[in-house]
DNA sequence: ATTTGCATGTAATCTGTTACATGATTCA
DNA sequence: TGAATCATGTAACAGATTACATGCAAAT
């Protein structure tokens, strides 16, 4: 399906950029929803640039580093935009390791099953606070059609999905509480 | 990290089965948190097998049909509690095309955008149906340390996160009507 | 009879991660 | 001067999907 190509060909349409650059990218913008090594990023890259859908030139940093500075071509301008509008079947649901040791969870004590909820609760809380931080930087609610509104409705998102995932696991752990004198 | 030899292992426990009859599983029950294809299941059940954690019995339908009926051994259970009892750090937030094409979605006309989140909450409205259809089976919450307790609880987190899924889309919706006349 | 489902397997391919490998630059 | 970060790449491996391949059983 070549995801990571329109990935890359989406953010480059945004902002020429060196591989690293996208790396860095994939581990902070992107991270909710997209993730990308630098060991697949380069390859990709190389391939976009022989398929003519980027370009680049090469800087130098420094008195010798050398940096390749990535362009989007028109034709992966318009590749992209064509996936853009492709329409999406949403995919099967993700795989899950946690929900998978839940739904076995009663081979375990119940002491067992609620320290499994309990540490995933913590989890998941952590990654909530943490996302609320990054949403401090939207003092207000973008404008439509800029391209802060995108991140903004993304990261919105992901939070909202924690606080369900948050809200799931208290649900567990009350039902496992029931009827007992803690 | 080998998690579908745990989830098979987790299925045999519960009751012996073929690899048919696990595939089945994997599209139906687990469906919501894990799958897999025959094509992985079969080579995966062999594995098991010369590693001393499965054993099976070939039996013959009808007149000339083997099917291979699968059982835990005492070395898979072990490993299987092993695995259960193990700290599960929660995986990074899986892909999702979706969610990264709503990330650009900047580059649509407003209305294409508002058919891309539209589109993208019929399907999730379409499985939201179709878990509470599931949900139904369930005419009250089933004790813990039952079998069935998992199996509600993974159903009710489903629901819960498509019900979140769908509040996200219609928010979205929501902003990029704000200020037009419908 | 024919189609659908049961039942099992392998091969080719794709996607992604971990590990291997190298070297320059910047900051403490 | 040493550590962290910038910068680019390849190789090996793991996990998973699609396609190839075969044959029996049950229901219409």
């Amino acid at each position: 399906m070549r995801t990571l190509k329109y990935a890359i060909l989406g953010l480059l349409y945004q902002e020429d950029q060196t591989g690293y650059e996208l790396m860095k990218q994939f581990e902070s913008t992107l991270n909710e929803f997209w993730s990308a090594k630098h060991s697949q990023i380069y390859p990709e890259l190389k391939k976009l640039n022989e398929e003519g859908c980027v370009e680049f030139q090469i800087e130098i940093a420094g008195t010798s580093l050398e940096k390749k500075l990535y362009s989007i071509t028109e034709k992966g301008k318009e590749e992209f935009r064509s996936w853009l509008r492709d329409e999406t079947k949403i995919s099967a649901t993700p795989k899950d390791i946690s929900r998978l040791k839940i739904f076995f969870s009663g081979y375990l004590s119940i002491a067992e099953q609620k320290e499994l909820l309990m540490d995933q609760l913590r989890q998941h809380e952590a990654r909530l606070q943490h996302l609320k931080e990054n949403q401090k930087k939207f003092s207000h609610i973008p404008e439509k059609n800029t391209a802060e509104f995108g991140d903004y409705l993304v990261l919105l998102g992901a939070v909202m999905r924690e606080e369900t995932q948050c809200r799931w696991l208290e649900t567990g752990l009350s039902l496992l509480n029931d009827g007992e004198i803690s």
